[in-house]
DNA sequence: CCGTGCTACTGAGACGTTTCAATTCGATGG
DNA sequence: CCATCGAATTGAAACGTCTCAGTAGCACGG
């Protein structure tokens, strides 16, 4: 009635269990004849494997977890379809769990995908460094951090180099004779916004003569960034910053939306620079200039780095991939290609 | 040294397997003393549960598949979201599984889904009915779907009135003045874009005097959606459709993108209503007229039914659930608020 | 006809958990 | 002191698969 076994369909083709897991696994050995037979059976019974006992038997299942801050941002969208796109080939699965930038949430997934035995887990941690993760790798589960690089060389990691990115858009803004410039983050305890701060600011104290002011923010959203455009806004013309370097593009769009909302004009009024270049950073009311990071090659890069340990514990040894980011300047922070 | 069992935990705590299995599940049985002395052991070895085992032993795994078009479109994302949040109440797990509108990958995904024996799935099917999802059924997963409605009462499903939706927006665009219509679309082969065209369609001709031209797109993104734009910007101004309705809100910003690039003015030259109503709609370069669907409602519903399924199979009665949607007017439909 | 070597197949054991009937152990009451 | 009872604990079976040592059967050469 229910899902029928091996054993029943060996019973029916009349060979034993052993005979039919060959046949589900290495079909080669088993003869011809035998093989039909079968497959014929498994057919009829409409036969599937339980891939919980497979994995049971196995020790490890053929799963890779992906912890991201936030699902709704579709930068993690993109790094988790070029995860997928390579553990495809590994006949692997891919589960992505949604932190939403919650040490708790994290923890509870951690949790999930450690009883599962996933192979492994690829993840852009909430903090640098929670004991949590460490206790996983010392219990035996592959990690490799996303996004961020690891601190010590104990586990891969790929990443880009925020700083660089924070500095190619400071220089930019600089060079385009911004004066006053704001840093609108998310919290600063999240290590990729804390190096873009790092790297704005450096840009900024060589240039000199500039003052950068930061804006932190509790999250890494749209609605945040409206927040913050309307804090800025409501300045007096003579204090307020004449250029934004936004955190990401969720916040940069979110500030895009409140500069209209207060008629403040962009680029004229407001230059913003936004980071990730998500597809939908283009097709802003206008254009936003952005940072952009090789979202898919991040994902992809960091599912190999892990096939790669789980492959081979023994050769394997722990890498740490450092992308650079490019900037890519458009209407918002570009008074030339303004109307 | 590898993950120990509660074998091991007995063993060091001095009791036996069942005991250390009560201390976990049904820790009031266990006398006081005893309890603590395992929970001591468990922390010590830094025991944890082998989700594979208790699955085999239970027969059926506390994990729910979700299989979407697209997980690159926010829509589908704040269904995840709303299925997720659910799911968390009942101790479940939600696997998220991006069919990209290929039958082939969705097969593939309902296979794996099926192999680990989940508790049930929910799904936007490619097509309305696909015989692997019947066979499904049959043997046992009970499945739910999303966003689309069951044609037969064999399951329950949670949609939305997409006629009611086209028809929101076609007449909206009638009342507007428009007479050229234009309809992008994507494959008409899925359901709802099948369904919000008949209901433009009805609209229009209600109205009598109005034509409407249709643009099937291969896919519903922004990249389609930008080549539709260019398509229709290269008619001649007096048979180019003053006005189009795109079958999603990925469309209608590749296609505002085009008009821009173009040259065409929105809402003057091109009037745009879109679908779904994603976050990003309102933040477009002409924020977007958008027929909503309540997203999350939609996954946490589905979700609902299926738990209910679950819970009590012989009890259960399955339901279409249908929500309505509204219009939500903005700028690129309506030329009193264009500057 | 026997030994050898091969191919094809068999069957038992193990993976880690839960469950439940069976057992042990004290305490209580007669 | 024995019978009884309840609480606490035990131990084995079962879930479905894979693996591996073993067996059967056959062909071939000597």
């Amino acid at each position: 009635m229910a899902n029928p076994s091996i054993k029943e369909v060996a019973q029916r083709a009349g060979v034993s269990v052993g005979t039919v897991s060959n046949v589900l696994n290495r079909p080669w050995i088993v003869a011809p004849r035998t093989r039909q037979r079968v497959q014929d059976t498994i057919r009829e019974l409409g036969f599937v494997r339980n891939e919980a006992a497979r994995h049971l038997r196995a020790g490890r299942s053929r799963t890779v977890g992906l912890v991201v801050l936030d699902v709704a941002n579709p930068f993690f969208i993109d790094v988790a379809r070029g995860a997928e796109a390579l553990a495809d080939e590994h006949d692997t699965m891919v589960v992505l769990c949604n932190s939403d930038g919650d040490p708790h949430r994290e923890g509870r997934h951690l949790d999930q995908l450690e009883q599962q035995r996933v192979m492994g887990i690829l993840i852009t941690p909430v903090r640098t460094d929670s004991p949590r993760l460490r206790s996983l790798v010392a219990r035996g589960t592959p990690v490799v951090l996303v996004d961020r690089a690891a601190a010590h060389g104990g586990r891969c990691s790929v990443s880009v180099d925020d700083r660089l990115g924070g500095r190619l858009a400071g220089t930019h803004l600089v060079e385009r004779g911004h004066r006053r410039i704001a840093f609108v983050g998310g919290p600063l305890s999240i290590q990729q916004v804390a190096d873009r701060l790092a790297g704005v600011t450096a840009a900024v104290e060589e240039a000199g003569g500039v003052s950068l002011e930061t804006l932190e923010m509790p999250t890494l959203s749209v609605a945040a960034g409206r927040a913050a455009g309307e804090r800025i806004a409501a300045l007096p013309d003579a204090s307020r910053p004449t250029a934004v370097f936004c955190g990401n593009d969720l916040l940069a769009l979110g500030f895009l939306q409140a500069m209209a909302a207060q008629g403040l004009r962009v680029p004229h009024d407001m230059a913003i620079v936004g980071y990730d270049d998500i597809d939908f950073a283009a097709a802003a009311a206008v254009p936003l200039s952005s940072v952009r990071q090789p979202r898919e090659l991040l994902g992809r890069t960091a599912m190999e780095l892990l096939q790669e340990e789980v492959e081979d514990p023994g050769a394997h040894r722990h890498r740490q991939v450092i992308f650079q980011p490019d900037l890519v300047v458009r209407e918002s922070s570009d008074l030339t290609r303004a109307d």
